[in-house]
DNA sequence: AGCACGCCGACT
DNA sequence: GTCGGCGTGCTC
């Protein structure tokens, strides 16, 4: 006779691991065991447990030998989905990696109490649906959080929207879009804008980007469908969420983000796997978040670095919403002030398709390579004459933004003497001040440099060199005397402003908002952005540029200080897609990413060259590498083509595999002469493959 | 990772 | 003869 067997997938690291076992079910467990529940069995000898995920259930089994039991069950909470354990196998698939890594990011912890709520409020539920049919009657789910309801919103903003769509891009119906489920590349209308009140809540200015997106997902919910929007930040979920409360009730709207405590994210972990239509907000882990009914993904300012999983197996959020998009075809929806080269592709190959902002909305940028000026205080500040004329003009009427690169007061110190960099005595780490009067200390072990002498001639006078967002401040005071200095960087970030005179000087991505837009922006260290060695900088310095623009109010003049050619031009003309576009061509000449796909491979000198042997010629001559790394390990970068993605993950895969199973010690005869080898016990390090990761461009 | 199995060297 | 070393392989 058959008897019942579940398929497991064990909770584990090890990849040799990363595939469906079967477990016999015990009796007293037959009639509760599902997919999705946690388990605990017995892998190798009994005695030795392991948690487990069950994914499938079975009658019968393949395997050979004999079935081991299931030992516990966790509990009957079907906490995994399937569309999330779909995914999870694409994600590992696609980035080499093993499936229970992405399982780690994307189910919480249990939380007992949480859990219990939840199944009560499910009984409930149960009841009162049997009472209601009982007597044929309509009644609305009841009383708690923890309800499940599937009826369809309809408030008054929201009839608002599906009537009059959503404005401020160019023709284009985005409601229809949305219900189409369209695959945009949404290029947001860069405003602020005044919340409708809600009773309760204070006023609030927000991006208009995250009106749209509250709106857009409204359309979802307001169909029976879920949106999953996802956004870099706090700073941007914050307003999200405000635009949302806007045009939603409260209870449709379940946060998931990293920050939350673990009863929090389990908590909004059960209310998404119900076929509730909801609208689920977070950062990058947003997207793992179940959703049967998916009618909407949206992803705000995905070139934000945020966006890249720092754990393995690494995948970006961009990713894991275009494979989300093939398993569950929702509109997908990739929204920015600045357009990322990535989601620029996608343009280009036809698969996305733009929305321009109406070109009304289109801000007023002055580049300016002009140096400075020669009168007094402004020139001190960097600031041209021109530039500092509009903005004396505009402080009188409200606030104006002085974005700057760096935070602190003096982010770097040189002796006096020769000239070299200020050290940290006891680290070697550079020097930095915080303030004015702040005694330098070290950037890497933070001591203070007390009784400091220079390594190179034993000079004990330093000087500061480059200006920090606390030294413009101190400079701009000057300059503008009598107007209110406010100082926002990123470990002490100023949310908003009101709408009072004064000059805001923020570091990049810390600008605070300003109610009504600010009277004018200047963009000071544009120079210095652009001179970090990166892959990416030019890119990157448009987006932050673009999103400090958007704090503006209509029509106030944006300068551009030190910035000249073809990036200047581009954002004066506020055509980042064309920017965009010409970003890519270069990579495509260069064949960097994102015009291919890369994979970096680590490990010892002979595993490596293993890997690369088993990849194909065509693919083996792109190698560049492998170099020497710190610890007796090499590394090489493989590019290829998207087309290639599936083949080199799973032969690179199986390299990894073969490595972590294979325990041979390492061949004796590995480079005569080699100091490396022959003394230093090396913990022989395993093959590690990472894609897509854009640092090995960078300095 | 752990743990068992197995096939050679020194032992009562 | 056989005890146990670690190199090799597997985990339902």
């Amino acid at each position: 006779m058959s008897r019942a067997v579940a398929r497991v997938l064990v909770d584990t690291p090890l990849p040799q691991l990363d595939r469906l076992f079967d477990y016999a079910v015990p009796e007293r467990l037959v009639d509760t065991v599902g997919p999705g529940m946690r388990v605990k069995v017995p892998l190798r000898s009994a005695g030795r447990m392991a948690d487990a995920f069950v994914i499938e259930m079975a009658d019968g089994s393949e395997h050979e030998g004999s079935l081991s039991e299931i030992e516990e069950l966790i509990s009957e909470v079907p906490v995994l989905a399937p569309e999330v354990w779909r995914l999870a196998r694409a994600l590992a698939d696609r980035a080499g990696g093993s499936a229970s890594d992405v399982l780690r990011l994307a189910v919480p912890t249990r939380q007992v109490r949480v859990e219990k709520a939840w199944l009560a409020a499910r009984a409930a539920a149960a009841d009162a649906r049997a009472e209601a049919e009982a007597e044929d009657a309509t009644t609305p789910a009841t009383a708690g959080t923890e309800t499940s309801s599937t009826d369809n919103v309809s408030t008054p903003e929201l009839d608002d929207v599906a009537t009059r769509g959503i404005t401020g891009y160019r023709s284009v119906d985005l409601v229809a879009a949305v219900r189409g489920r369209a695959r945009l590349a949404l290029d947001a209308v860069p405003l602020v804008v005044e919340l409708p009140a809600v009773p309760g809540l204070p006023p609030r200015w927000v991006g208009r980007w995250a009106v749209t997106l509250a709106e857009l997902a409204a359309v979802a919910v307001a169909d029976g469908e879920s949106a999953i929007l996802a956004v870099p930040d706090y700073r941007d979920q914050e307003q999200l969420v405000s635009a949302l409360e806007a045009v939603l009730p409260p209870e449709k709207i379940v946060r998931l983000d990293s920050r939350q405590s673990n009863p929090d994210r389990y908590r909004a972990l059960l209310r998404a796997r119900g076929d509730e239509a909801l609208v689920i907000v977070g950062n990058r882990s947003v997207l793992l978040a179940p959703s049967t009914t998916l009618g909407l993904i949206a992803l705000w300012d995905d070139g934000d670095p945020l966006f890249s999983e720092p754990l393995t197996p690494y995948a970006h959020a961009r990713d894991t919403a275009l494979l989300r998009y093939e398993q569950q075809h929702p509109a997908l929806v990739f929204a920015g002030h600045a357009r990322s080269t990535d989601v620029q592709r996608l343009v280009e190959i036809g698969w996305l398709s733009e929305v321009l902002p109406d070109p009304r909305y289109q801000p007023h940028v002055i580049p300016t390579t002009q140096q400075g000026s020669r009168d007094g205080f402004a020139a001190n500040a960097r600031i041209p004459s021109t530039a500092y004329l509009e903005a004396r003009n505009a402080v009188e009427h409200g606030p104006v933004l002085v974005q700057v690169a760096h935070p602190g007061y003096a982010p770097r110190l040189a002796c006096t003497e020769c000239g070299d960099t200020a050290r940290c005595l006891r680290c070697s780490g550079p020097l930095q001040k915080k303030s004015a009067d702040a005694t330098p200390a070290c950037a890497w072990c933070g001591a203070l440099a007390v009784g400091w002498h220079c390594v190179t001639c034993e000079n004990t006078m330093m000087r500061s060199v480059g200006t920090g967002a606390g030294r413009t401040a101190d400079e701009l005071g000057r300059a503008f005397p009598g107007v209110r200095v406010i100082v926002s960087d990123g470990s002490r970030p100023v949310l908003e402003v009101d709408d009072e005179s004064a000059i805001v000087v923020a570091t990049r991505g810390a600008e605070p908002i300003a109610p009504g837009g600010y009277r004018a922006v200047l963009l000071l260290d544009g120079e210095r952005m652009l001179a970090r060695e990166s892959l990416r900088v030019a890119e990157d310095c448009v987006r932050w540029w673009a999103d400090a623009i958007a704090l503006a109010r209509r029509r106030a003049p944006i300068f551009l200080v030190g910035v000249g050619g073809t990036i200047a031009s581009a954002m004066a003309t506020w055509n980042l897609a064309r920017f965009a576009s010409s970003e890519l061509a270069d990579r495509r000449q260069l064949r960097f990413p994102p015009s291919v796909r890369v994979a970096t491979v680590t490990g010892r000198t002979d595993t490596v060259e293993t890997a690369l042997d088993a990849l194909p010629e065509s693919i083996r001559k792109e190698t560049l590498g492998p170099v020497d790394v710190e610890g007796g390990t090499v590394r090489a970068i493989v590019r290829f083509d998207y087309a290639h993605g599936h083949d080199v993950a799973s032969i690179l895969r199986g390299r990894v595999i073969r490595a972590a199973t294979d325990r041979r010690k390492p061949p004796r005869d590995l480079r005569p002469g080699d100091a490396r080898n022959t003394n230093r016990r090396t913990p022989a390090p395993t093959l590690r493959v990472r894609f897509d990761d854009v640092e090995p461009f960078s300095d």
